[in-house]
DNA sequence: CAAACATATGAATGGTTGCTCAAGTAATCA
DNA sequence: TGATTACTTGAGCAACCATTCATATGTTTG
């Protein structure tokens, strides 16, 4: 029997559809590859940051052509570059005082053409 | 001049790449747009609502399937169900008591791959 | 070297969000 | 009809997050 060892609240669906349950358990990936595909969607769950990563899809910018752009502070902007960074999503060289940013990933864009694939279909 | 009508700070170098950042301008998406990407991947940024939407690519669940899938409270799931519906990204139907979930977007699993390839480069 | 410039960073803050708990709806069953 | 089952919903709360503000770092320039 399923269900014995839980936690939380069940009801006699889990009974009735074990097989079904259990086949989608072990399908499902690990945890952590899980936890990780939704760390990195919450880093493009953002406007600033969508706008970020489109403009540098687009050129090599510095930060405040950046904020310029988006209309926001350098500090605004600089701290979002921080969290892309950390996504390995943008790198970044320095030139002189300036420092230009660009993308670290070629397929950023793939994952926004999903994405708007989706946003078009809701009409 | 580049800047003048500005809100926020600036430096020179929007003077300086002014010709650049011009073009990147144009050729952005419409701020509706890239605001609707980042809502769409903000709904895939929670490691329940990912789990969720994996288990559904597998096959249809009710709700207290779901929970048990995943240990947790049919109420913590009935909310992210909402979310995700909201999203047009899951649908329902009822038979009886029971309300059966399954996704509203064949592509979801290319969306998720998109992500799964980024992750697995960060290595 | 001091001043200016480009950017980074830490603390503070207001807003958002995911879960819990309690109560509600909707269908079935006895 | 009243009890049970499956699910939904709203309020409440703790945790998180994006921006601001003040300050710090690193580079060039005079």
């Amino acid at each position: 029997m399923i269900g014995k060892t839980l936690s939380v609240e069940t009801c006699d669906c889990n009974v009735i559809h074990e097989d079904i349950v259990n086949k989608v358990k072990g399908q499902m990936p690990p945890e952590e590859t899980l936890y990780d595909l939704a760390e990195l969607f919450k880093v493009f769950g953002d406007s600033t940051r969508i706008k970020i990563l489109w403009a540098l899809d687009e050129a090599e910018l510095c930060v405040c052509d950046i904020a310029f752009l988006l209309n926001m502070t350098q500090s605004a902007i600089s701290h979002q570059l921080r969290a892309l960074k950390q996504a390995k999503l943008v790198k970044n060289r320095r030139e002189g005082k300036v420092i230009y940013y660009s993308l670290d990933d070629e397929h950023v864009k793939r994952i926004f053409e999903q994405g708007l694939i989706h946003i078009r279909e809701e009409k």
